[in-house]
RNA sequence: GGCUCAUUCGUCUAUCGGUUAGGACGCAAGAUUUUCAUUCUUGAAAGAGGGGUUCGAUUCCCCUAUGGGCUACCA
């Protein structure tokens, strides 16, 4: 049995789906499945100069990817339908007109020019209410010539309205800030105020969640609620999500929409995960949490107020801990077009992909990885000066040569094989096996870090490879280049 | 400019008047390890500034500073 908790995700189709929507919906849904509600989508296409191709089925697709069902919306249907905005045109327009009539709102026939001779000396433009005079005769004379209009709320001028949100509290507005919104846009469509209002009345919903920027709004919502006579829902206004202290996330950037971190080939469940704690804190120590222990641990009250910086570095640790729990055959499916694309030469994938699922935080850094196949020639010496491994250069141009004809007799080509080997080599030499192992890696991959150690990568390079290179660093050594 | 919201380590955050201001990512050092990596331990790192209120303020109030948002027939 469903509570009458009722959220729901709005976007305009406008196209990608932006991090900070992705949150909001991610909340609403969260908040939904908590308390047996429903989430709802709804489409708020009514800018119809911004509408984008494709752009709903973007949004099907994505909540999909993201894992956040929706119980009602246009693909689904539901007991409050149409949940497309262009198909309830004929509903704004009856709740304009009852507006209208009660008092609440009125034509506005005012002409671009004259809203813009309105401007005062700070840039600002408040309406003056000057349709809200005009008479009934003259109002119908207009009409009737058919010159264009707009319906406009008819805000009181004085006294003050407040409203509560449950994450900032109660913010009470002086009325005289508040301005004569437009509700219906002259090509007969609603403005976003009016058609959410309208919506959210009529589909039940309890509770809206939106970013912060329409926290100023507000106001001016709850004046129409009562104007209608309606229930006022909650509101939950979300903190924005930053690139930095002074700039939210930005299309411009590549860091602004759920498949940009997608397609650098993140994890859903991690950006999903990710993106719930920042501005929202569960209460414990935890932070790696599944959708279904996101909906089990949410709670309003540990939204915060303050916007977070989105942090990319931390997303990756994430995203690692999710990479380690994959299934082989998972991993081995992601892994492979990477390795079609990086590797030159044939190699035991089923060894990579054992090698590189504990080592990989993100998939997209299998190339970086396995750099060292494709660049090995001129690497820099200095690499065998190692202070941790205590390893020299010296130490690199006495032990090497012995270790290339070891590498050329060893009968089997395996990595127990050469680790015993190495093994021998470091006692017949005298040295510790993190000096020489690190030594022979170095000399092999020309990499400070590789995706497994000195027998692991020989046994990957394959003999004839290892020797090559072997051979080039020892003449490098001697020359001293 | 007006209105409005915010401000704890570099970042995400805990603290709901009394704490050595806690955790996580990242960073540094050390240890373990079959070499890289992992893991483990330790460390550096914070209450924007100024006034109040109070026996006592990071916490409550005011001012300032800084940053965000709104100020559209966009959402």
């Amino acid at each position: 049995m469903k509570s009458s908790i009722r959220t729901r995700f709005a976007p305009s189709p406008t196209g990608l789906m932006h991090i900070g929507n992705l949150r909001t919906a991610l909340y609403a849904y969260l908040f939904a499945k908590k308390h047996e509600g429903s989430f709802i989508l709804r489409i708020e296409d009514t800018d119809q100069e911004r509408l984008v191709d494709n752009a709903v089925e973007l949004i099907y697709n994505t909540l999909q990817r993201a894992g956040l069902i929706h119980d009602e919306g246009p693909d689904k249907g539901g007991p409050y339908g149409p949940y497309i905005q262009s198909e309830r045109i004929a509903i704004y327009r009856e709740h304009a007109a009852s507006l209208v009539d009660k008092g609440h709102a009125y034509h506005c026939f005012c002409t671009k020019e004259r809203l813009d001779s309105l401007v005062d000396e700070s840039g600002n433009r408040r309406y003056d209410k000057h349709c809200l005079h005009l008479k009934q005769s003259e109002i119908n004379e207009k009409l009737a010539g058919g010159l264009p209009y707009v319906i406009r709320q008819n805000v009181p001028e004085e006294g003050t309205t407040s409203f509560t949100d449950l994450v900032f509290g109660t913010i009470p507005v002086e009325n005289k800030e508040l301005q004569d919104i437009v509700l219906l846009k002259s090509d007969g469509f609603p403005t976003y105020n009016f058609a959410n209002v309208v919506d959210d009345h009529l589909m039940a919903i309890s509770h809206v969640f939106r970013g912060m920027e329409y926290i100023s709004s507000t106001p001016v919502y709850n004046l129409l609620y009562e104007a209608f006579g309606w229930e006022i829902p909650q509101y939950v206004h979300l903190p924005h999500i930053m690139r930095d202290k002074q700039h939210k996330l930005s299309k411009r950037h590549g860091d602004a929409n759920f498949e940009d971190f997608l397609q650098k080939g993140f994890l859903p469940e991690a950006i999903l995960n990710y993106v719930a704690l920042l501005g929202w804190n569960p209460k414990t120590e935890v932070e790696k949490f599944g959708i279904s222990e996101l909906v089990e641990a949410f709670d309003i009250s540990g939204i915060s107020k303050s916007s977070a910086i989105f942090d990319e570095v931390k997303l990756r640790w994430l995203n690692s801990l999710y990479m380690k729990e994959l299934p082989a055959e998972t991993f081995a499916e992601m892994s492979a077009p990477y390795y079609d694309s990086a590797l030159t030469m044939p190699m035991d994938r089923a060894m990579l992909n054992a090698l590189l699922q504990p080592r990989v935080a993100v998939i997209s850094d299998i190339p970086d990885l396995l750099a060292f196949i494709n660049h090995f020639e001129g690497f820099d010496l200095d690499l065998f000066e190692n202070k941790a491994a205590k390893s020299t250069k010296e130490l690199a141009a006495s032990l090497l040569p012995q270790t290339l004809s070891c590498l050329k007799e060893i009968p089997e080509w395996n990595n127990d094989a050469l680790f015993a080997t190495f093994e021998k080599l470091t006692e017949q030499a005298g040295l510790k096996k993190k000096q020489a192992l690190w030594i022979i890696r170095i000399a092999v991959s020309g990499q400070m870090s590789t995706p497994g150690g000195a027998s692991e990568i020989c046994t990957l390079l394959g003999r004839d490879t290892a020797v090559k290179r072997l051979e080039s660093t020892i003449r490098r050594l001697a020359d001293g280049v």
